[in-house]
RNA sequence: GGCGACAUAGCCAAGUGGUAAGGCCGAGGUCUGCAAAAUCUCUAUCCCCAGUCCGAUUCUGGGUGUCGCCUCCA
């Protein structure tokens, strides 16, 4: 059983998929303007982890995730380098796969593009003038009639009294309501457009969504999400028009999910304030698998805030599980090649070894790891079982390494299962897959670390401490750090 | 002004009507030539007040504080 948060309801419901075994979800995607920040990130990290736990649970996942490729922002932008607002959006689009390609976010089943889907924009926009939730003024732009309909403010829980007390609403005379809003928007001079019943134009901010869900999920789907700042407006009119546009109050998505802020110094991070932060920046300096285990520590709902010594903190933290990961391949490894049993272990300690504990536990964990996502996919509680797994695999490796207990063949089995249950959380939370393999000096670092890591056991046998140290610290001030372990020599990058 | 969210250890962060997961940092121990890594042990009565209850951090009411939406925004 799964439970999610709606925030239609602003409860936690159970889930109920529309067709059995199967899920549809529909993810407001970005307008390609500019490069993504961090918080751009976060609703596609969390959509991300979600359709992973989906398919785990054996779901077929359908996932559709837009752009907004003509946009005023854009034409602004174009306008500013001089350059077609196509060469800008697909700059952007560009930049937005490569950075969210590091964050080993799995590519969508489609992206549809405003400017491939005006037909249908246009058709609907046309059926609300024809059933009077929407009217066109003479300059060519057509309005949403939120006086028409009597639900409008249902998602965001307001109504139109309230918000007009806020008079933060656009001026604009012609409008029968200061909160209706465009469906279509009349071409200015020198602006690109579409021939439409109502003249040359584009579409208006909220419409593309509703026509590109309805396009390719249907008139009914599980569900639709993005960040909490576009409850109001844009989810709040994507409701509206498409539930007036097909006559049904129950239709479009059946659950709305959306996802906390990430904030700077406990501000929200935006494009206006100027305090965020370019994924590609983090990137520099942070694997892409950290930024996203970093943003995954904090239940998506939640706010996060952002800043240098977290990103660390997380660096850190993944390290360690990293560090198991590592761990259980080495076993793994020499289960493959048969030097996993051995008998020379120091005689005076050996125990034999408990590794059915070991199996027992991380089945448990596994276990709750599962009953932490279904409950609205709670991250942050399932990597903390991660952890705790992490501790019983280290504890066992040491243990192993060091003599202490002597492996029994049964146990072979027990490790590889072991193995694939972390595997399996690894993969949930999508970390461990895209880690940067060599490239092609990495063979020649190869060759010259065991060259320096022979020297410097020279050194140890003959004692000679101070040359042993030397290399040591030197190599960590090289940003390689060497760990001397029972089993030889381990390198890694800092 | 209207609507809403949140308030848990030095920091980050889960969670439950019956005295609080996990991570980081810190202290001490084991291991190590020394380190590192790993591991073990230790570190909170959950913003304040009132109420309901045998019992509340968890429910209700009030207060205080922080943040968000109402304007492009993930």
């Amino acid at each position: 059983m799964i439970q999610v948060y709606n925030t239609m309801s602003r409860s936690k419901e159970i889930f109920k998929p529309l067709k059995d075994g199967e899920v549809s979800i529909y993810c407001c995607g970005v307008t390609p303007y500019n490069s993504p920040h961090i918080g751009n990130a976060r609703p596609f990290v969390t959509w991300d982890v979600i359709r992973r736990f989906f398919r785990r649970l054996g779901y077929k996942v359908r996932y559709i995730q837009n752009f907004t490729d003509i946009d005023d922002k854009i034409i602004t932008a174009a306008n500013k380098e001089g350059v077609t607002w196509q060469e800008i959006s697909q700059r952007y689009i560009a930049a937005y796969f490569k950075v969210m390609d590091a964050l080993n976010i799995r590519r969508a089943d489609i992206y549809p593009r405003v400017s491939e889907t005006i037909p249908e924009i246009i058709e609907m926009i046309q059926r609300l003038v024809d059933k009077g939730f929407a009217y066109k003024l003479e300059n060519g732009d057509v309005f949403y009639s939120v006086e028409a309909d009597k639900s409008y403010g249902k998602l965001s829980r307001r109504n139109l009294e309230e918000m007009q007390a806020g008079a933060r609403v656009e001026v604009n005379d012609k409008k029968r309501n200061p909160m209706d809003f465009a469906l279509w928007k009349a071409a200015k001079p020198n602006e690109p457009f579409w021939e439409s019943p109502w003249g040359k134009g584009r579409p208006g901010w909220h419409i593309e969504c509703s026509a590109m869900s309805l396009k390719y999920l249907g008139e009914k789907f599980d569900f639709h999400g993005g960040g909490a700042d576009l409850i109001f407006p844009h989810h709040e009119n994507e409701i509206a028009q498409s539930q007036a546009a097909l006559g049904d109050e129950n239709s479009f998505a059946q659950y709305w999910i959306h996802n906390g802020f990430i904030t700077v110094n406990k501000q929200k991070m935006s494009k206006s304030e100027g305090n965020f932060f370019m994924v590609e920046d983090c990137l520099k300096k942070y694997p892409g698998e950290v930024v996203r285990f970093f943003l995954l520590q904090t239940q998506y709902r939640n706010p996060l805030d952002f800043s240098e010594e977290q990103i660390k903190e997380a660096q850190v933290a993944y390290n360690r599980l990293k560090n198991s990961y590592d761990n259980l391949n080495d076993l793994a490894l020499r289960i493959e090649d048969g030097t996993f049993i051995r008998d020379g272990a120091k005689t005076s300690m050996v125990t034999v070894s408990n590794a059915g504990g070991l199996v027992e536990m991380a089945e448990r964990l596994m276990a709750e790891f599962d009953d932490a996502m279904s409950d609205d996919f709670n991250t942050a509680l399932a990597i903390s079982y991660m952890f705790e797994l992490s501790r019983d695999v280290n504890s066992y490796y040491s243990d192993y390494i060091s003599g202490k207990i002597l492996p029994r063949g049964a146990d072979a089995f027990i490790i590889m299962r072991v193995r694939e249950i972390f595997l399996t959380m690894a993969e949930v939370i999508g970390i461990f897959e895209n880690i940067e393999e060599g490239t092609a000096d990495s063979d020649l670092v190869e060759r010259l670390m065991a060259i320096i890591i022979s020297i410097r056991q020279d050194a140890r046998q003959n004692k000679n401490w101070t040359l042993a140290d030397k290399i040591r610290d030197d190599l960590k001030s090289a940003g390689i750090i060497l760990e001397d372990t029972p089993q030889g020599v381990k390198w890694k990058q800092a």
